[in-house]
RNA sequence: GCACCCGUAGCUCAGCUGGAUAGAGUACCUGACUACGAAUCAGGGGGUCAGAGGUUCGAAUCCUCUCGGGUGCACCA
């Protein structure tokens, strides 16, 4: 139930009739009729533009439309008041019935209140993290494991079939790379005394994987030449690699439906399929490209190369599917990896990408709009990257100096559920500042706890009420008389319940995530707002001594914001706590 | 040089397919615990929405240009 899109229709209705009747000239587009919260509480519950923007294709004044309207809307019961403001604004103020509905509908529903049927099963397709297989993930990646998650949750919740995908780069040369620097690490487990050269991984994270490769192969590869081990040592490193960052994602409380291997594309013929798919539609074709504008690179020279015409799909410039020696780039698997989901009937898929790799959305988008014939839809999210802040100094990350942060270390001293809110409190194209010292003091601008302890709040009131004698469980609160919620604060709260359906369909439609985060910091202000209100108010107060009928109806509301948090943090991923210690 | 992202209160940021007097937090000032949990609440001051044009009933939001910051720019992924 979606309160907004409810009476939306109402007027859309009433327009229909209007038309019907005459008032209102045939053929009007009502699409851009829109019914909305206002901004100021004074205007009214809802309102409506419609007569604004009737206006001027009825050739009419806005002032006619709405008052012909709002006769129209106030013979709904639902409708107590329509009166025109403003430029042409029709200000609703609807019954205090549907408002105390809202509860009842929260508590019958628990947290499937506010699920969307919006996305009609449609198949969505959410590749995120996508990490290179050669380390433990830092903190930049938890940035966009945060919000890959969070955007899958929300867009599930919205009425999507979403699988959640992690594409492994075990093809490329930092295989070769990682295979390298485990092999010294496997001598130095034999005590040989190793250095790290450039183009090596020297983290100690390998140091471990160096003694399990010579618990497994013994002394095999001592003093052996690359290309005896190169290639076992590859997938034995990588192996060791994926499983550091299953453990990663599990300790953030990320799961993946599908880890999916870009080797597995090599030596099957899948990206010989996918060029060629390109090729069959006249993209793909030898050329020469320009050298880029402005300073040339020094080794720049012009080469021939097989290109893919991507400016065909709103490319800057075409790109090279092939190296000058005749070997894929790694755009060509690219390519082959999204022809796959193509193929396995997505019909939208997301990308999410950390903003140092903004420059190669064109060409996925190019990619996709040529495989699918524009048939299947692609967004690519990029995470701007994370500054790290200690004591509100920046703090520097190096690997050298041993300040290299991995998402392990933060989610072990912060915890998953804190360090996903606060990834989530920020848009995810604004850069986002995460100062270590202060998010460990886990203080109180921290908005998490502010969310959970409305939360815990609720919970203390149950049990509270619960030592009182008063039924608290959500049977015996759907059952409660609502009609004892009078007070405004109170029937504030239920409208910001009402909100939450509606909010749900916008952060899914703009993907959007942390639209939830600030929505639960709104509905967790207000309900703080209204258990204060009862210091000096007792009247308001959830538990009413020797009144267990009117404590439940006010309980009831409370059992409401408590599910629609449970719910929304659900969402991102984020527990909701029965009570702060 | 080109492309993408960003520019909103002292600071950190929201701002709904364009909507009414631009909002929170923080900091600063004043107040509220004999009280369903003060990790909370009530009130106050604080703005050239970077700047200039344009589109229209109406622009922080859309378009163009300028300025400032970030990211990326052939045979690395």
């Amino acid at each position: 139930m979606n309160l907004f899109t409810d009476i939306r229709a109402l007027v859309i209705v009433s327009l229909e009739a209007m038309t019907s009747e005459g008032l209102l000239p045939e053929g009007l587009d009502f699409r851009n009729v829109a019914v909305e919260p206002p901004r100021d509480a004074a205007h009214g519950d809802m309102a409506t533009n419609a007569a604004m923007v009737l206006a001027k294709p009825a050739k009419m004044k806005p002032r006619d439309i709405a008052d012909a309207l709002a006769q129209k809307l106030v013979a709904d019961d639902r409708v107590e008041l329509a009166e025109v403001a403003g430029p042409g604004f029709l200000n609703l103020r609807l019954s205090s019935a549907l408002w105390r509905g809202v509860v009842i509908e929260t508590l019958n529903k628990g947290t499937a209140f506010g699920r969307s049927a919006m996305g009609q099963g449609t198949k969505v397709n959410v590749e995120y993290v996508s990490a290179n297989p050669t380390g433990p993930l830092h903190v930049g990646h938890t940035r966009g494991a945060v919000f890959g998650d969070a955007l899958a949750g929300l867009l599930d919740y919205a009425g999507y079939d979403v699988t959640r995908e992690y594409y492994i780069n075990d093809g490329g040369a930092q295989v070769d790379v990682l295979a390298r620097s485990v092999y010294l690490r496997y001598l130095e487990a034999h005590g040989q005394e190793v250095a790290f050269p450039d183009g090596t991984y020297p983290g100690d994270y390998l140091i471990d994987v160096g003694q399990a490769l010579k618990k497994k192969v013994g002394d095999a590869y001592v003093g052996k030449a690359e290309d005896v081990w190169l290639q076992d040592i590859r997938e034995f490193a990588t192996e060791a690699m994926m499983d550091l960052i299953r453990a990663d994602l599990k300790a953030l409380n990320v799961t993946m439906d599908v880890f999916y291997s870009e080797k597995s594309l090599y030596g099957t013929g899948r990206i010989e399929a996918a060029i060629g798919e390109l090729d069959a539609k006249g993209l793909i074709y030898e050329g020469t490209l320009e050298p880029p504008k402005g300073k040339l690179p020094e080794d720049w020279e012009a080469r021939e190369q097989t290109l893919f015409k991507s400016t065909d799909h709103g490319d800057d410039v075409d790109r090279p599917v092939k190296k000058s020696d005749g070997s894929w780039t790694y755009f060509a698997p690219d390519i082959a990896y999204h022809y796959d989901k193509v193929d396995r009937g997505f019909d939208h898929l997301i990308d999410v990408f950390g903003a140092d790799h903004g420059g190669y959305v064109k060409r996925m988008k190019a990619a996709v709009s040529a495989l699918s014939d524009g048939k299947v839809s692609i967004d690519i999210k990029l995470c701007q990257l994370v500054k790290l802040f200690k004591n509100g100094e920046p703090f520097k990350m190096s690997k050298r100096a041993g300040t290299f942060v991995t998402l392990r270390d933060v989610v072990e001293q912060v915890g998953p559920d804190v360090t996903r809110f606060v990834m989530l409190t920020r848009k995810n194209d604004a850069p986002l500042d995460f100062d270590f010292s202060k998010v460990l003091e886990q203080s109180k601008d921290n908005p998490v706890f502010y969310v959970q302890y409305a939360h815990a709040r609720v919970n203390s009131i149950l049990r509270k009420a619960a030592e009182a004698g008063v039924a608290v469980d959500d049977a015996s609160l759907v059952g409660a008389d609502l009609q004892l919620l009078s007070h405004e604060a109170e029937l504030g709260v239920a409208k910001k319940l009402a909100e939450w359906p509606r909010l749900v369909e916008i952060a899914a439609r703009t993907n959007e995530p942390h639209r939830v985060a600030f929505y639960l910091y709104e509905l967790a202000s207000d309900f703080h707002s209204l258990y204060h209100l009862g210091k000096n108010t007792p009247e308001l107060r959830a538990l009413q001594e020797s009144d267990a009928t009117t404590s439940q109806a006010k309980i009831a509301l409370a059992r409401a914001v408590a599910v629609v948090i449970s719910a929304g943090l659900g969402i991102l991923g984020v527990t909701p706590v029965e009570e702060m210690r």
